[in-house]
DNA sequence: TCAGAACATCATGATGATATGATGAATCAG
DNA sequence: CTGATTCATCATATCATCATGATGTTCTGA
């Protein structure tokens, strides 16, 4: 359902939002959740150039949420990497769906779309943290 | 969503569906789809293993439905190359999602999940067909 | 100013999905 | 039996994703 990649980025930015609000080293990230360091640097650059992140470098630096997790859609996270763009192609890969022939299943593949869509635009990072985060509403 | 392969094979079933009961060469279907033809004859042979499909060789051969349209689910046709097994997996990964955490997102998700399973395991080819499938019935 | 810390980026490799071309094997018509 | 027809299979190529190692760049604190 997910990309390997977009699950990395969900995965940090979740656990950004059970700790404390200051950096954390990418070593310390890549460590915790068991990802390969320098993929996840990329990974999370191109977070923080969504402005999801905030990256600082030097000492104390590291990656924190760039907003409050309850304000950080799942879309924003996933949409960098995979692109489940409400749904709208054709399930048999036809360019023109809805002609003449649309028939109920169509319309039920359509719905499926929607709810999948829905879901990942109306839930929050904060909604899937575990911890901190979810304490603090 | 779906990978190239199962849509290969769905796009091809429902092109069955549409037609006689008479066997279509593989040349013919490649032509007709706009699929690689050597591809889509690994493809079209794993349906028939999975007996999706019939084959007969030599003159007048070709490919045909195992069974009427309306007795295929598109779970079977799809399950041979793409794995949306009910959706299990946890959105993040975890190896044990439904432990004290579990929290409203992830019951959201399995439901999500839950729906797009059932819309393959409930619709049939011949809901996707668009010409003789459907009057047929 | 300088050394260390930490992110940023480049070059390269491994793997699986997708695709192509050539060849083998089975079936049928005559 | 023979040859044309058609699916079956093999060897190889291409490409995107995922991953690794080395190096560059920026920032902080002393």
């Amino acid at each position: 359902m997910l990309s390997q990649t977009a699950e990395y980025a969900l995965r940090t930015v979740v656990f950004l939002a059970d700790r404390s609000e200051a950096p954390v080293r990418i070593d310390e990230i890549a460590a915790a959740l068991d990802i390969p360091r320098n993929y996840l640097s990329k990974v999370l650059y191109r977070l923080a150039q969504e402005s999801v992140l905030t990256s600082t470098r030097g000492q104390g630096g590291g990656f924190r949420l760039a907003s409050p997790a309850e304000r950080i859609r799942l879309l924003d996270v996933i949409e960098p990497f995979d692109h489940i763009g409400s749904q709208r192609r054709c399930l048999l890969g036809r360019a023109v769906c809805s002609d003449q022939r649309a028939c109920e299943a169509h319309e039920a593949w359509k719905e499926v779309g929607a709810r999948v869509a829905a879901f990942f635009a109306g839930t929050t990072v904060a909604d899937l943290a575990g911890g901190a985060a979810r304490r603090r509403r």
